[in-house]
DNA sequence: CTGAAAGCGCTAACAT
DNA sequence: ATGTTAGCGCTTTCAG
C-alpha cells in the first residue's frame, strides 16, 4: 500500500513547505523532540540536538511563528503607531524603539496615521489583530482615549509616547512640557527679549496645550501682557514656521523672538527670516524643540530644548517589555527632563 | 451537569479572549457561519450577517490573524530591511511603501541593520520567520546574494530596492546610476568645472560601484585625466563629506567641485566649505543625489540630482503585491530616471 | 444558506 | 531523555 498517496487526501496549500513533522520524520523522533532540540532546551540531549538542528538546516526548515504564536499566544511582535516616519523626530524616535526591542528578540509592526484620528483609528484596529505583545503609540492630533483604551481591554500593553491622552491611565513616555518650555523662555528672557511669540501647536493635543499654559504662566509671572497675536497655532511642520514668522513680522508691533513647538518650525522661521532679509540669532532669536540632528546642521545651529528622542524611544520599548512580563503593573508616567542646547539661533535683543 | 466547568480540562493559557466560537455559540450557529459573516462573504444571509457583527461588537471580538494565516497561509504582511531609517532618503522610501501597502489591506514588519552585512543576514533570518507575504530590502553594504535567495527559495517574493546585488535573478527598484552620474558631471562641466572631485561610496555596493565606473567613462570621454586623489570614499553620512571636503581642500590642485554620493554627504561637504571660509555655489559647486526634503532648505538650496525615493518606495510596494499574486513573473530590473534639481549649490567655475 | 469536520504547524502537559 | 496527545483559532471543503 503506498501510503504517501494516501495520507494527504486534499492539499489546497502550496506544498513543499518543510514543517516539524517532517524533519521528525526524518530522523524518526517526535515532533516536541524536534520542538525542544530546535530551541535549545537543556531537556533534550546534546547529540539529539545537534542532529535535529543539522537536518533543519539541510531541509532548508524555517520556523513558522504564525503557529507558534497560535499556540503560545505570544507573537513577539510589538506594534509601533506614529504620525509619520519621515519626520526626523519620529524617525529618531522609531529607529531607538527597533533596536531596543530588536535586542530583546522582538520585532516592530508599523503603522502611520499622519496626525489624523479617523486613519490612526483604522490603523490601530488592524494593529490589534496581529496581536501584538505590546504597542507603543503616539496619539493623533485630537484623537480621543477610546481607541488606545480598547486595546488595552484587549489584554495588548499599551505605551504612549511623546504625547498622551490625559487621565485614561495608561503609561506615558514623554517629555517635560512644561520644564521644556520654560527653559526656552528663560533663555530668551535673560537675553532682554520681552515680546516672545510661540509657534505651532494647539489646544487638542498635550505637548500644545501644555506648553501654551506654560508660556502664559511665564508671561504672568514676569509681568509681561500676554498678547494672542504673538501665539500662532499649527501643526509641527516647516510650512506652519514659515507662514508664521511672515505673519510676525507683519504686526506693528512685532517680537523678537520666537519659542517653536519643535525643530521642523524652527527651521521654516529661520527660512522665513532669511528671506526677509533677517539672519536668526543676529536680528530675531529663534528657538526650537527636540533637538532632531538636523538642529546642529543649519548655520546659524539652532538653539532648541532637546526632548531626546532616541531616549524616548529606548525607554518606551524597554518600558513595553517589562509590562508584557508583568502586565498588571500600575501605569506610569515616565517624563523625561528636557535639556537646553544653545547654539547660534538666539542672541541678545536688538533695539 | 455544570458543562463549563468540564468543556477545558487544561487553560494554560490567558482565558477571556473571545473567539469565533463564542460568538457562534452564542447565537446557535456554527463558526463557519460567522466566519464567513465576519468577512461580509455573499455566501451568507444579510440578516445573520447583521446579528454576527453586532455580537462580534458586543462582545469586543478581535480577529486573530495569527490563526488566520496558519490556516491560510498568508499573513498580509510585508518585510521591510533598510539599514537606517532616521536617515532621510530611507525615511522617505519607508514612508512611500507603508502607506502604498496599507491601501491595500498590509503591514509592514519593519527590520533595520545599519549597513552590516551580518546583522542583515540575522535580521532577515528572523523576519523569514514571520512569514511575510512579500520583502523589500535595501541590501547592506558589501552583502552577497545568499541571504536574499535563501529568502525567494522559501517561496517569498523579494524585491530589492535602491542598491542590488547583481545577478541573483531577483526583482530590482532602482534609480539609474550612471544617467545620474551623468547628469551631474554633465552640469559642473557645463559650468566650466575641469578639476571634479566625487565623494562617498565604494565598491561594495552596485550604487558606489556603478557611478564611479561612470565617472571615470565621463573623464574619459571628456579627455580628462583620472586622479585617484578627487575619488574619496566613505558611507552616505555628513562626515564623510565633511572630512572628505577637508583633504581635498588641502590638496596641492584641489577641486573646483564635487559631486556627492548622496546629499547627506553634500550636506556635510557645505559644512566643511563654511567652516574653511567658502561658500557652496561661490567658491566651490556641490552637487549631491536623491534629493531628500531638506535638500530644498539648505542656503544655499543644494544643487542635486534626485533619485525619486518616494516613487521608488510606492514602485516596490506595488511590485511586491503583483508578486505576491503571481510569483512566478520573471524577474523585473525598475530602473526609474533621475532628474537634476539646479538650486543654489553650483555657479560657473572661479579661476 | 448553514453545519460538520478536518487540519494549518506548533507547544505544553503528561506519561513513560 | 523522548513520545503521546490535545488543542491554540481560524478557514475550507463537502453535505445537507
Amino acid at each position: 500500500m503506498d501510503d504517501a498517496s494516501h495520507q494527504h487526501p486534499v492539499h489546497p496549500l502550496p506544498p513543499g513547505r518543510v514543517t516539524l513533522q517532517q524533519i521528525a520524520e526524518t530522523l524518526g523522533v517526535s515532533t516536541a523532540t524536534v520542538s525542544l532540540a530546535l530551541r535549545a532546551s537543556p531537556l533534550v540531549a546534546e547529540a539529539t540536538r545537534e542532529k535535529v538542528q543539522a537536518v533543519a538546516r539541510e531541509l532548508g526548515y524555517v520556523y513558522n511563528r504564525s503557529a507558534a504564536s497560535l499556540r503560545t499566544a505570544r507573537t513577539n511582535m510589538i506594534a509601533v503607531g506614529v504620525n509619520d516616519v519621515v519626520n526626523p523626530y519620529f524617525g529618531e524616535i522609531l529607529a531607538a524603539i527597533e533596536e531596543t526591542l530588536a535586542g530583546s528578540g522582538h520585532t516592530v509592526l508599523l503603522g502611520t496615521y499622519s496626525d489624523d484620528p479617523a486613519k490612526q483609528d483604522r490603523v490601530l484596529e488592524t494593529l490589534k489583530e496581529y496581536r501584538p505583545d505590546g504597542m507603543i503609540l503616539c496619539p493623533a492630533n485630537g484623537a480621543g482615549g477610546d481607541a488606545l483604551l480598547r486595546i488595552a481591554r484587549a489584554g495588548i500593553p499599551v505605551i504612549q509616547i511623546t504625547r498622551e491622552i490625559e487621565g485614561i491611565g495608561l503609561d506615558v513616555v514623554a517629555s517635560d512640557d512644561v520644564a521644556a518650555t520654560r527653559l526656552a523662555l528663560d533663555h530668551l528672557f535673560g537675553l532682554g527679549h520681552r515680546r516672545i511669540a510661540v509657534v505651532g501647536g494647539n489646544d487638542t493635543m498635550s505637548t500644545g496645550r501644555n506648553r501654551r499654559l506654560a508660556y502664559r504662566a511665564f508671561l504672568a509671572e514676569k509681568g509681561l501682557a500676554f498678547d494672542p497675536a504673538l501665539m500662532v497655532t499649527g501643526l509641527g511642520t516647516r510650512d506652519t514656521g514659515f507662514a508664521g514668522i511672515q505673519a510676525l513680522l507683519d504686526l506693528a508691533a512685532p517680537p523678537t523672538a520666537a519659542v517653536c513647538m519643535n525643530d521642523l518650525i524652527a527651521f521654516g522661521v529661520m527660512m522665513g527670516l532669511r528671506q526677509r532679509g533677517r539672519e536668526a540669532g543676529r536680528d530675531f532669536s529663534v528657538v526650537g524643540a527636540d533637538d532632531v540632528r538636523e538642529a546642529a546642521m543649519w548655520a546659524p545651529g539652532l538653539t532648541t530644548v532637546s526632548t531626546h528622542p532616541s531616549e524616548q524611544g529606548r525607554r518606551a520599548g524597554e518600558r513595553v517589555l517589562v509590562r508584557t512580563v508583568n502586565p498588571a503593573l500600575p501605569p506610569a508616567r515616565i517624563i523625561l527632563p528636557p535639556t537646553l542646547v544653545v547654539r547660534g539661533s538666539t542672541g541678545p535683543v536688538v533695539p
